[in-house]
DNA sequence: TAGATTGTTAATCGATTAACAATC
DNA sequence: TAGATTGTTAATCGATTAACAATC
């Protein structure tokens, strides 16, 4: 079985390339600008030149997404856009549910950019009572103990998880007691949950270490 | 030139490799975290085991610090720490200007934890008149006018950049103007910069393209 | 001492880049 | 047609993982 897999196979098994997935909303960034500008058809060249990256890396990358081109002319935009989103998941937009509405849960909560991402805060939880019952970005703000149960009853996919690190491992569980399967982690703390959901990392400070690690090197030079 | 260079000239040329660099945030917060708890010394299987990480890679990642362990018994606590620290820059604090005091910026301004990650914040700038004189999170805000001659005569090195992507460019320029050799980018806009200036890209989309995708496959099985 | 862990070298793996035939 | 661009295969590069001697 190890030997005799094909090469779409062991993609199927694995998934795309993880640094292709991610780069994939650049993309999309960028063919949505064209196409408001009215352009129909573009190219791997010029997209990569857009965000000074390499051609034939923007082609392997779209390539995860199934679209096929045209020699000499590129992709039909709208194509591409759609075939981007739909390996995303963004085409149709997934409800979230927000943990934490402090600072970051707040700002989170009126980042109009998700709905570009596929993702809707529908709703907004958090155990201080004195937040509990105000409407924040146009949303109330519901107790955390209701959390798990509104998950399950409204099926909701994809936990944002802001709150405080020392509260991360007990609002995760309820998350995935709800039957929430994607947790989108703002916190530094390390999450335990079954091996069948999904946490991905937005802590600021892996972003941070990359930039204060390079601007030591500029410095010192 | 290039066949006779010895491995250390070629970690010095470009630098230790990213991934590893990414990772040494979540090392540090692990060892902080076992040397509150009072341990004194820590090793890489011991950190391994916390973050379900391989120990090697622990090793090697720690290896580019220059920290230096002791068989069987591992690395001094303290000592790991401050090497951390010291090879991202995080061991004295950077002074950092905010441009753009939306949503986003509010809650940057007001993330405490950026203190352990080497950073402050000590200025924050909007165009917004009606926002500019009002006081948020401690720092009143400032019109952006002034951000380039400020940021050269207090010798500013990092830039937040949390404006709409529509002037992150022109904001961006006033960075660079002012002297600012980092750009800490929280908008989707792609930033063209002089070659000797740090970009480092913070926005979400990448991060939740992770999440969605893999997403949709568990939600395909 | 014995055994665990370091530091380092070698092997593997996967991602990026290069090459090139096919084609609109 | 000629030339640009796609799709794909091969080569290169770098990062991860494995192996192992040194050592506290």
């Amino acid at each position: 079985m190890s030997t005799m897999m094909t090469d779409s196979e062991t993609t199927e098994a694995r998934g795309a390339p993880l640094p292709s997935v991610r780069r994939l909303p650049l993309y999309l960034n960028v063919v949505r600008a064209l196409r408001d500008s009215g352009r129909e058809m573009v190219s791997c060249t010029h997209i990569a030149e857009e965000l000074q990256a390499d051609p034939t890396q923007v082609r392997k990358d779209l390539a995860i997404t199934g679209i096929t081109g045209k020699p000499k002319v590129g992709y039909d935009a709208v194509e591409l856009i759609e075939a981007i989103e739909v390996f995303l998941g963004w085409n149709n937009i997934s409800d979230a549910f927000l943990a934490g509405v402090g600072n970051l849960g707040t700002a989170l909560l009126g980042y109009r950019r998700f709905e570009n991402l596929g993702m809707n805060i529908v709703a907004a939880f958090d155990s201080n009572q004195t937040k509990v019952g105000r409407t924040v970005e146009g949303r109330k703000i519901l107790p955390l103990s209701r959390m798990t149960n509104l998950a399950s009853r409204m099926h909701i996919h994809i936990g944002v998880l802001a709150v405080p690190a020392s509260a991360a491992q007990t609002v995760a569980d309820q998350m995935v007691e709800g039957g929430i399967l994607a947790i989108w982690n703002f916190t530094t703390a390390r999450l335990n949950v079954p091996s069948n959901v999904i946490v991905e990392r937005a802590d600021f400070s892996q972003s941070l270490a990359a930039l204060t690690s390079r601007l030591k090197r500029t410095l010192k030079s």
